[in-house]
DNA sequence: GCCGTTTTCGGCCCGACTGTTTTCAGTCG
């Protein structure tokens, strides 16, 4: 799909222009174009081939040209312009902390320096410090950038910053004088992956607490401490940094002050240009007519005061939650999930027996687990050959009939093969109650052979949930090249489910296509494909990914009673 | 470059921290 090109290209002119000093606002705009395509599920060129490009957020006459002429050429002549005027490797010296555009201008205008090497040799020559407003402290500010970015390279996963963000926050709790303690940023909106920690903590005197939480366990660097925000470095277990921010604010600012940190960064512009066409102001301190106060101790009434329902934080991104703001009334949550559909057993890849898994899950307050193991051709994960699968099926119902309150269904997680056909027969296929069909191998073809695949398994009676739709491993292996507008379809038409997987490596669905999914008509099942008793406590994770797409409880098949999920298994059918 | 429940022109979100700028610009979130 053209749309990752396209953001990057976007992004591109808007750090390009920022160098030379352009229009701020046209910089702005550029960036506003950037994140919509970013945040798009469709394909651009759909939405260019029937005349619709204006009706995206940020994008008008003058974008709209700029896409329809990249569709076609590959290029935008605005782009190529500012291209041919400044070194290729220049725009990258901007993600480095402590360089700005001023200062990449003026170390490419000085100093002749047009990538990176350049930089770090004019910082060992001393060229660097002798410029003007580049003193011995910014050089070592932006060494130390350097470094930082060599050795945080990503973005950190939400399941790895999570266990980081909660053992800090249980830090500054045992703080002399620090009376609440809140996550905030994009941790607390559930983003897939984090880029830096923010915690927010309510407490009279800053300095003092800002100075404690400096000398917290782990604290590798310390970059700023100030009277009321610090920030530090953290060394994960694979040695690369975790930036956390900590702001200390008073008990009458904390709500106000949590709704900022949390963001969205553009979710709040939107609440601020709101606030100013009422001829307010609202910061980090609270929502202000004039000097007067209405709203900030409490985050709800921040939202409140603006004529808007409470958005939780899942859905702050401004991807059309203020168009619909109706959409958090029956947003999914984890007390309505009543089950999970995909988990697996000692029989294949697991590590807990069925009885195992059927007690934590009952635990869990659910009604039913489906057990999923693997498929014969999953010979790494010990799939089951259709013998072996044959006998498991008699031990999956024995199992069940001795718990008592608690339905264990029999499933099981077949392979989509090349061809698109399925790892086991419909005769065993019909034994189940419920089989979730998944691609695992040859992953790496071309477009259309994972979609025509996955259509292909769809098409299956038999089949009712595809297992993580696009195969992602967050940080290791890219989503396959799927046409999601024909899979969300197929389901739609075809009674399938889409899981979305709720093992934090995997986020898949993630949340726009979740949110495509829907538009579209189709079913979700939030799974852990829990591999241990304790991976299905995990499914909180596809519970955020899901409401970040917005997704209605009723869109998700595992929130329905054990009767009424018999039901939808059985149209399929039928 | 976009956009309109005061506007088709004139706006466009707000504040903390830092360093070297002796009064504030640059960077960041």
């Amino acid at each position: 799909m053209v749309n990752a090109e396209l953001t990057r290209a976007f992004e591109r002119i808007a750090d390009l222009l920022e160098i030379i000093g352009g229009d701020r606002f046209r910089i702005n705009s550029y960036r506003r174009v950037a994140r919509t395509l970013d945040g798009l599920a469709e394909d651009i060129a759909d939405l260019a081939a029937r005349g619709e490009l204006t009706t995206l957020q940020g994008v008008g006459k003058g974008t709209a040209e700029r896409i329809e002429q990249f569709l076609k050429t590959g290029t935008i002549d605005v782009l190529t312009d500012l291209e041919s005027n400044l070194p290729p490797g220049l725009p990258d010296l901007l993600s480095i902390p402590g360089m700005g555009p001023k200062k990449v201008a003026a170390v490419h205008r000085e100093l002749g320096v047009g990538n990176l090497d350049d930089l770090k040799r004019v910082i060992a020559s001393g060229e660097l410090a002798q410029l003007a407003g580049f003193g011995e402290t910014s050089v070592k500010k932006i060494a130390d950038g350097i470094t930082f970015l060599e050795t945080s390279s990503e973005r950190t996963p939400l399941g790895i910053a999570r266990p980081v963000a909660d053992r800090l926050a249980d830090e500054v709790k045992k703080i002399k004088g620090v009376k609440r303690v809140a996550l905030a940023g994009s941790l607390r909106r559930g983003a897939e992956t984090i880029g830096d920690v923010d915690i927010l903590c309510e407490a009279k005197d800053g300095p003092a607490v800002i100075e404690t939480f400096t000398q917290a366990k782990g604290v590798k660097r310390v970059l700023a401490a100030g009277e009321t925000k610090g920030s530090v470095t953290i060394e994960l277990p694979d040695r690369r940094e975790l930036q956390v921010d900590l702001r200390v604010v008073p008990a009458e600012s904390f709500g106000a002050a949590l709704q900022y940190f949390t963001g969205s960064k553009q979710h709040n512009v939107r609440l601020r240009e709101m606030a100013v066409r009422k001829k307010w102001r609202l910061n980090e301190y609270g929502l202000f007519d004039g000097d007067k106060p209405l709203a900030g101790a409490n985050e709800g009434e921040i939202y409140e005061r603006l004529g808007l329902p409470f958005f939780p934080p899942e859905v702050r991104e401004d991807r059309g939650e203020f168009e619909d703001p109706s959409c958090v009334e029956s947003l999914v949550c984890l007390d309505d999930i009543r089950g999970d559909l995909h988990a697996h057993t000692t029989a294949s890849d697991g590590i807990a027996t069925i009885r195992e898994m059927a007690e934590a899950a009952k635990a869990l307050g659910y009604e039913y687990l489906a057990i999923t193991d693997h498929s014969k051709s999953s010979a790494i994960a010990n799939g089951l050959s259709i013998q072996r699968m044959e006998q498991h099926i008699e031990e999956i119902r024995a199992a069940g009939k001795k718990i008592k309150g608690f339905a264990l269904l029999v499933g099981c997680e077949v392979d989509i093969l090349a061809d698109g056909s399925l790892d086991y027969p419909d005769s065993i296929l019909k034994e189940c109650d419920l089989v979730v069909a998944s691609v695992h191998s040859g992953m790496q073809g071309g477009k259309s052979s994972p979609t025509r695949r996955t259509l292909a398994a769809m098409e299956s009676p038999y089949v009712n949930v595809i297992g993580h739709p696009t195969g992602r491993l967050l940080g290791q292996r890219r989503p396959m090249e799927i046409d999601m507008a024909a899979v969300v379809k197929a389901a739609a038409e075809s009674g399938t489910a889409l899981e979305v997987n709720a093992s934090w490596q995997r986020l898949d669905l993630k949340d726009v296509h979740i949110r495509q999914a829907i538009d579209a008509g189709a079913m979700l099942a939030i799974c852990t494909d829990a591999h241990s008793t304790g991976g299905l406590s995990t499914v909180h994770y596809g519970v955020t990914t899901a409401r970040r797409g917005r997704a209605a409880q009723s869109t998700i098949v595992n929130t329905r009673s054990l009767q009424d999920l018999r039901k939808w298994l059985a149209a399929k059918r039928a």
